[in-house]
RNA sequence: GGCCUGUUGGUGAAGUGGUUUAACACGUCGCCCUCUCAAGGCGAUAUUCACGGGUUCGAAACCCGUACAGGUCACCA
């Protein structure tokens, strides 16, 4: 058997990394196994409907590396793969239904819905339908049909016993038939509900494995009673434990840092984000943390699917991210990081051999490519202040020896290059008898007016020469 | 509220009855390296697995109960 799985988001424009990381469960399960990954687009809530959105999922799929065997871009026996162009199948499945007794047409209107609402919640009882319309009879459907009555078609629900199935990762689940709602699986406006187009799919494209959040493990027996009624086999289900905010609740729009795309703009490689999504709710056999793509589809295995949530801490998607970035090669860290730098700078009159050494002295510093621009501020910004500490320090000590001989040093060296600058440095080193901190710190606050910074020599090289010894000469 | 699920450190987690006085990683802290900041190296960081009972020679692991957390109960997906 070849194993097909879904990746099946509804086009919002926006995917926060809980969906993310079940595409990435769903396409490992397929490719581990060597079968295919399908995308499907929900789109049955024409409200919900954004522009650009198939785009969005497809950009985002490609970011991360996870091709799509058959979707609406790609070529796929069982299309189309967007539900709203297989309007008329669901439509035809579910009149089948009715004819099998297995649903039937509901006209009940939204006032009566409503109220039957109010009288649950007054009740303090949970709101069912009451299956009002299942009694009519086919001649009065026909008569309000003909009426050109709405009406939307309901599941016929078992009203005892219970539902059981197996779970991959949570065992076995067992439901009371009775707390099964006749739900609706045609819309009113001939649409299907998620829950009905789902199963028809599914099915249709062959789906074997479904893999999708937790949330779904209590409704899960619906959509088996609806494989059922058709007579078909429900697919193998692998719930997956859902991925919390920091605040210990469901991921939304509104944790801005769970938003793929969103971390992506600040610099986010997606090969870090989908190594660390992996391994939330998912863990390998050994130790092995830092995986490609490749290793995944090797190692992954349903089996070590956890059960229990687990939170999305932004620090360790930025260890992985670090990780990722220090591996870069040069020029491809340069172009990475480069786009950073000109949203906020103006680089025109900078060459390039300039940034990219600036860039490289950094690359060690920094978890995420937006980090860049606060990294490297000091080298942009015209504005000079010596930091309190520093200010501290000059007055304990005796800096005016060590500066003086070293800008005498810098003003012979004919070629601004780092090895001439550290030669000035031990020269300085050598005459004034200063080492360590006191060699050291005076130049480095005289000329950056902070403590820290990366190598001596690297900064002094990337301020310029002129603007060293312009800093070394001026009074505090 | 009914039902479903979960509960190992600040975080991700390993662990499936006995080399567990709980691996590994992130984070945090300390030390080393170093002019400083990073990186890197080394070390520390759960007397204990939500709690209470039980089963057993032996339990984080099995069973029951309690607590807490999350999910779910739409013409949303």
């Amino acid at each position: 058997m070849i194993i097909r799985t879904r990746f099946a988001p509804s086009p919002t424009g926006f995917m926060h990394i809980g969906n993310l990381r079940t595409a990435i469960f769903e396409y490992l399960l397929a490719k581990s196994n060597d079968g295919k990954f399908i995308l499907r687009i929900e789109d049955t809530d024409q409200s919900r409907k954004v522009d650009g959105a198939i785009d969005f999922i497809y950009d985002t799929l490609k970011l991360c590396n996870i091709s799509i065997d058959e979707g609406p871009n790609n070529n796929g026996e069982y299309g189309p793969y967007i539900q709203s162009e297989r309007a008329k199948i669901y439509k035809d499945y579910a009149l089948k239904l009715v004819e099998e007794n297995h649903a039937y047409y509901c006209f009940c209107n939204e006032e009566r819905l409503e109220n039957l609402r109010k009288i649950a919640t007054k009740n303090k009882k949970p709101f069912m339908y009451d299956g009002h319309c299942k009694k009519l009879s086919k001649e009065e459907v026909l008569e309000k049909i003909k009426n050109g009555e709405k009406y939307v078609i309901r599941q016929k629900m078992p009203k005892y016993g219970k539902s059981t199935y197996i779970d991959q990762v949570y065992g076995k689940i067992t439901i009371e038939n009775s707390v099964l709602e006749d739900q609706i699986l045609l819309k009113s406006d001939g649409l299907p509900t998620y829950n009905f187009a789902n199963v028809i799919d599914d099915h249709l494209m062959k789906i074997t494995h479904v893999i999708r959040g937790n949330e779904y493990l209590s409704q899960t027996p619906k959509y088996n009673l609806l494989y059922e009624a058709f007579g078909w086999q429900a697919p193998t289900y692998i719930h997956v434990p859902m991925v919390l905010g920091t605040d210990g609740n469901k991921l939304s729009k509104r944790n801005k840092d769970a938003s793929f795309m969103d971390l992506y703009k600040d610099g986010y490689l997606p090969e870090a984000i989908v190594n660390y999504l992996v391994l939330l709710g998912w863990s390998p056999n050994d130790n092995q943390e830092i995986f490609s793509m490749n290793e995944l589809i090797k190692n992954f295995d349903i089996s070590k699917i956890s059960k229990s949530p687990s939170t999305y801490d932004i620090k360790k998607l930025q260890w992985f991210n670090a990780n990722y970035i220090k591996k870069m090669d040069d020029e491809k860290y340069y172009q990475f990081v480069l786009p950073y730098l000109k949203e906020v700078y103006d680089l025109t009159t900078y060459d390039k051999n300039w940034i990219e050494k600036l860039v490289q002295i950094y690359k060690n510093h920094i978890s995420y490519g937006k980090q860049i621009v606060e990294e490297t501020k000091m080298f942009f910004d015209d504005e000079f202040k010596i930091s309190e500490e520093a200010i501290n320090f000059m007055q304990e000590n005796n800096t005016d020896i060590v500066i003086n001989t070293f800008k005498n040093k810098i003003l012979n060296i004919k070629k601004w290059t780092i090895e001439n600058i550290n030669f000035a440095i031990s020269e300085t080193k050598k005459e004034t008898n200063e080492k360590g901190k006191l060699l050291y710190m005076p130049i480095r606050i005289k000329t950056t007016g902070l403590m820290h910074g990366p190598e001596l020599a690297d900064t002094l090289y990337l301020i310029g020469k002129t603007t060293v010894l312009k800093r070394l000469e001026d009074n505090l």
